[in-house]
DNA sequence: AGGCGCTTGTGAAGACGTGCACAAATCGCG
DNA sequence: CGCGATTTGTGCACGTCTTCACAAGCGCCT
């Protein structure tokens, strides 16, 4: 299956570890699974078990124990995963060990809130370039990054080595500002507008529609009432009431 | 995912459009056939066949007939679907007749986005309560809203029947506001926050982590990276260059 | 050294999702 | 009225993802 890397030094440093090709559904996991490593390492484990490691993440030990085993053979049975280790494997594989630069487009409301998001700074990535269409917004600083106009995109990509674009202008807008990031070179892109993006072949677009997250919950409200509606002999049949917390059960993710 | 699972489906009682239990993987499309339908909507279509709506909606055709054909049959051969009844069915399946009261905790950078987030209004969703545990951002005013103390969130449940509850909050405090939400009524959290949050069997969790969307990109730049370092006999490897604008190809995207 | 308990890594089976290809249904037109 | 063009709805085969269950491996204790 994978090629084992030599036991002897983990050290990756001779031939290129090419990565061996996951199933999508494992790289959509493999940050989770290293956030709560570095929750874990925080907290002071230097190993962990698969069935800990499961837990913080939120899934099932046996689908983490799979998807581990497709970077290679990181645990040691009888003990767990060193924490340290598996942290860089994970850090390795997802491309982190290079602090990639993104360059955000749209600094409306959301714009401004993602250009002063903490998390993308501590979690491997730097916002390294803020554009916007708008005139009466360019100039204005943010965080010490100065908002320039979106023309300059091209310049400042190369200039900032930028390799993943995102996108948060409206819907009307989006399409012109992949065009735009796509010709600057950029492979990458994530897309806040609730529009279909049209990209060449080569460069990948993940899309995150706020308005959709709910619209599916609202699906599962509606399901759950129109079942409590029926069986329940009581009309209105509302269950929910205070009285104890959260009896902590396990998490009920829906959907993917 | 959710368990609710009765083999035998008891014969729903008849006529009445008792919700089909769908597929996850459909209701997660459904919201982009339905801004897809809006958006053809207003460019006057009336009816619009599975083609179209799919090239709308960035998916396959075959899928969409596929996904649509569970909610019942709401096409015409030869003809293709009328978009006004089709908005209509999605709206009452997603959950939609109604407009459903959304609860925000943690107006900090992220949350002040979503406070003021025009999609959400525009597509079902009332921003009914701004809530935050620090006293120095309580009384502020955003779009119109009050920011209350998050306290007073099991009272405001009731007042405005909020039953979504949106959780922007550092890490840190999530699993304390999810406790709180669940305690106050709520049966539907979206998360924001990165961690895993545990709720009582019965409430539907989301999660949105845009540091974990990033990542996720990451990997596969990394991955043309070292695709392309290898194989390329000469430089076939940069395709990417300006000159022309983007070719639109087809949408890759990228996992789900 | 040997045995025991614990944990990983994985084969196999099943559930789920996707896409093709085509029969059935409908419309418009001569 | 009949025919051809068009488009839906779906049976089927295939690929992907998940979950179970267990052998293999490792450390520790005696």
């Amino acid at each position: 299956m994978s090629q084992h890397r030599h036991p002897g030094a983990p050290g990756r440093a001779g031939a290129v570890p090419a990565l061996p090709d996951l199933p999508e559904a494992t790289v959509a996991r493999l940050p989770e699974y290293l956030r709560a490593l570095h929750q874990l390492a925080e907290a002071g484990h230097e190993t962990i078990s698969s069935e800990g490691l499961a837990t913080a993440a939120g899934v099932n030990s046996a689908k983490l124990r799979k998807d581990l085993s497709h970077l290679g053979s990181y645990g040691t049975r009888g003990v767990g995963y060193d924490v340290a280790l598996l942290v860089d494997q994970i850090e390795f594989v997802l491309g982190l060990t290079q602090r990639r630069g993104v360059a955000l487009v749209g600094i409306g409301n959301l714009g401004h809130a993602l250009a002063g998001y903490a998390g993308f700074a501590s979690r491997g990535f730097r916002v390294a370039a803020l554009f916007d269409a708008d005139p009466a917004r360019v100039g204005e600083e943010i965080n010490g990054l100065i908002v320039r106009h979106v023309d300059e995109l091209p310049r400042a990509a190369v200039e900032e080595s930028i390799a993943i674009g995102v996108i948060a202008t409206p819907a009307a807008a989006a399409q012109r500002v992949a065009d735009q990031l796509v010709a600057a070179g950029v492979t990458s892109i994530l897309n806040f507008a609730p529009c279909v993006l049209s990209v060449p072949e080569g460069v990948d677009v993940r899309k995150v529609d706020l308005a959709i997250e709910l619209q599916i919950l609202s699906f599962h409200e509606h399901r759950k009432a129109s079942l409590t509606a029926l069986p329940a002999t009581g009309g209105a049949g509302f269950t929910a009431l205070p009285g104890g917390l959260a009896a902590p059960g396990t998490q009920e993710a829906v959907g993917t």
